[in-house]
DNA sequence: GCGCCAGTTTGATCTGGGTCAAGGAGCGCG
DNA sequence: CGCGCTCCTTGACCCAGATCAAACTGGCGC
């Protein structure tokens, strides 16, 4: 049931194969599902952490697209097989229901962000939102929000998430390193120096 | 199993009910999902319309607000009543799912128009969306989409629901208006005169 | 170590949509 | 019928963030 396959970063994981579409879920590795316009505006609709389920079981395929944001592992399932296997087992359709519920709040804080907040807010909220996603090594974290992490994404796709450009999202980096809130030992990494400021800045 | 209730035009639909949470089903009207923030700004995270579920069934409370748009019927269950049943019927869960994933759909898309979207795109969007939605008396329609329908909403409200000020919604209906693309014959009404011009604006 | 190149930062300028401030216009009510 | 209230439109101006245009930086191959 499922056959494993490697993903590597910035690679996008196909949604046909012999001709049935697919539905996984992630093992390792963190993913974006995005959204595109005709002239090449993107939008980051969701990102796929290790445990999280992509793709659309029943109904017709989402028109989100899938790409690696770092190495990853998923364990792949042709959708029919995925349908009837999870029609005849009520308790991973219970699952599934629960995590698309808490998909669907999650997606909702951000549609709050991406409406109505200024840029420095959506900076700070990103920054809050990523130290309780991740661990020091991208996993999942059971020890709280952390202080220091790295980021699954260039700051490009930082633009695409937040609705901004990139150089929007850079300036506020820079903002908040010349205020002392965070220090940027590198372009990835991020430390919280001050996590009380950004609180405030994330009204 | 769940108690009938209506709840005129603008008020809201309360969670709290003899100190168990609250799941319903729209029957009849619109209603509203709001998010806000501290300082007055609102977002419309979710529009509800009949047979549409509303609530947060399994884990904690969602953070939205529900706040009738119309006079509107709803049958409302105490969720520790509702868990326990769906838990048992299976068929139910599995519906509930799909419509989950549906609205987790309909809520990515509508996140690309928060991003990345400019305010003349948003508008035609928002107004083919709504043809879609809505037939003449705003219920369900399966007869395609309507060339005149009346809004649920005010100016205000469209506002919150694109992330714009209700000033730029007003320019932008105005201009479609003396672009001959819509008529406007009264402040809910719409009519579609040029649709495929509205297609393209939307991009 | 050196050059190259993608990703990033920084600066200068522009503009879409926000803000502020008046008017209109429909509609219920006396 | 006209008063008043709420919602909507319109106008003038402004500013946050986009756009355009260079530099800078840090890996990586040679």
């Amino acid at each position: 049931m499922g056959r494993r396959r490697t993903v590597s970063a910035g690679e996008p994981l196909i949604w046909e194969d012999d001709d049935s579409l697919l539905v996984a879920n992630v093992i390792e590795g963190v993913l974006k599902l995005t959204t595109s316009t005709a002239d090449g505006r993107e939008q980051i609709v969701g990102v796929a952490y290790p445990s999280d389920f992509i793709g659309r079981p029943f109904g017709q395929t989402s028109a989100a697209s899938v790409v690696a944001l770092t190495d990853a592992r998923v364990c792949v399932f042709a959708r029919n097989d995925f349908d009837r296997f999870a029609r005849e087992h009520p308790e991973l359709e219970h699952k599934l229901l629960e995590r698309t519920l808490a998909e669907l709040d999650r997606t909702r804080a951000w549609m709050m962000l991406l409406g109505r907040k200024s840029a420095p807010e959506k900076i700070a909220t990103f920054l809050l939102d990523m130290s309780e996603r991740l661990a020091d090594n991208g996993c999942m974290a059971h020890t709280g929000p952390a202080r220091q992490f790295t980021l699954p994404f260039s700051r490009q796709q930082v633009a695409d998430l937040l609705g901004l450009t990139i150089e929007t999202v850079s300036r506020q980096f820079t903002k908040l390193k010349a205020d002392g809130v965070v220090a940027l030992p590198s372009r990835r990494d991020v430390e919280i120096l001050d996590r009380a400021a950004l609180e405030m800045l994330a009204g």
